[in-house]
DNA sequence: TCTACCGCGTACGATAGCGAACATTGCGAC
DNA sequence: GTCGCAATGTTCGCTATCGTACGCGGTAGA
């Protein structure tokens, strides 16, 4: 794959249309460069468009009252942010901001509406999405609930790397606190643990996955969960979808 | 009202529907008793019935590989059980299980499939809905995270209130205790400090909320987000809905 | 009427994560 | 180069919740 290159196939959601839908889409298809830390959507605010995110990844947050945050679920190449417009509520209490830089595509709202009400294999893919993504939300509710601090960095990082292309992630102690909802402290001891054992390494806001079996061995089993849930319900869709393989 | 007259809408998302669309629904709908304990859905397992809670309440839930469980929400006349149907996934990895046994109607899947796929408003219904139910989720995931125990009680308490046409709730601690996911003595001592506190009074599996707004006090922002969000997405279709207010 | 079990009360040590405070060390701006 | 700050390391007491154990009364069924 050519990872200099830009190209709205990249992401996988698009990769999975028809090249009729996919034509109608590809002219209104905007590339834009997402900066760790940029807020695509503030809580309750409508979005204006609609991203596709290829190389970078956003985080669905939501902000307590007392300023604690939490991550609700990740969107990276595999999805796509703003689903509440297509399910009709326009907003959210959640909000979303990038947690790994990158590139993205987007697309405006009511354009991407207009596809969405054809009915066709665009709405059903991303309603197939929606479902992953509530796979995800769940699952992020009960890890909270059950798992160890240790447990949840391990999924966190192992859903990360499942999103890029590299085994590097750019992310500070203290952003990886604020996605799981904890202190940066925290954050520290448990991935010490995980340097110590040789199973990553960091320094200065970069972190290296040595050792991936060995996350694996510490992981909850939150992580298969998504994982097989989310390959489940787009592996359909990139089977039958496209005929991207030919023009790639 | 006339609650001991069963009648489908008695459901939120039923009683919306134009008379045409619920015409068409109507011989299908088959009223069932729904009784404490009863499990509608397995993990991973097809439905072959979608419910529409009317006095009954369904919770969503997740059983963890070391046995733990964990409410992920819950479904009431507000809601339908099954929306994996028509998001396209067929099955969840949660389960589906009866948290105050009641009535409630269901639908063959294959039925539900059909008019969904009509695209019309029982689809956009059933869209806003599931936004509803997402929300509901990521309070759920935010509020395992963050907030103490008494708080999360007040918030189910409050929500499952909400669902009920009385003040009173047929629960024992244990039961309490594997909504939330926590010990048994957990609920207990929360519990009890709420009614030393006169705000709820129970009795061998029944709770009753004698003081409400006090209950409101206790809790924590997760319930108002919920309830305003689930409010604000069903609020339109009531409004623009039905024609039920003259044929009650 | 008796009894077994269910629902609840309570107590105790263990522990994970919190809150706050402070130390250390690179890296970049100048 | 050096100064300042960002990123990480470490400690200490604290609290909520856990795991376990046991007690006790009420109620249902024999």
């Amino acid at each position: 794959m050519f990872t200099s290159v830009h190209e709205p196939r990249q992401n996988l959601l698009l990769a999975a249309l028809q090249s009729e839908e996919y034509g109608r889409l590809l002219p209104h298809l905007e590339l834009v460069v997402l900066r760790l830390g940029d807020v695509l959507c503030e809580s309750g605010e409508r979005m204006a468009f609609v991203y596709f995110p290829t190389s970078s990844i956003i985080s669905l947050h939501y902000v307590t009252e007392d300023g604690s945050s939490a991550e609700i679920a990740g969107v990276g190449n595999e999805g796509i942010l703003g689903i509440s417009l297509f399910m009709g509520g326009d907003t959210t209490p959640s909000a979303a901001v990038v947690q790994t830089g990158g590139y993205g595509y987007r697309l405006k709202a009511d354009f991407m509406l207009a596809e969405f009400n054809r009915a066709g294999a665009m709405m059903r893919l991303l309603l197939r999405y929606t479902q992953a993504l509530i796979t995800q939300m769940s699952q992020t509710a009960v890890c909270n609930r059950h798992h160890s601090l240790e447990q949840q960095l391990c999924r966190w990082l192992l859903l990360t790397l499942d999103r890029l292309p590299s085994n590097e992630l750019v992310m500070t102690h203290e952003l990886v606190a604020s996605m799981l909802g904890v202190r940066r402290e925290s954050v520290t001891q448990a991935a010490s643990k995980l340097q110590r054992a040789g199973i990553i390494s960091y320094h200065r806001g970069h972190i290296s996955v040595l050792d991936r079996p060995g996350l694996e061995l510490h992981v909850c089993e939150c992580y298969q969960v998504v994982k097989e849930e989310v390959d489940r319900l787009l592996s359909d869709v990139r089977n039958t979808g496209s005929d991207t393989a030919l023009n790639a």
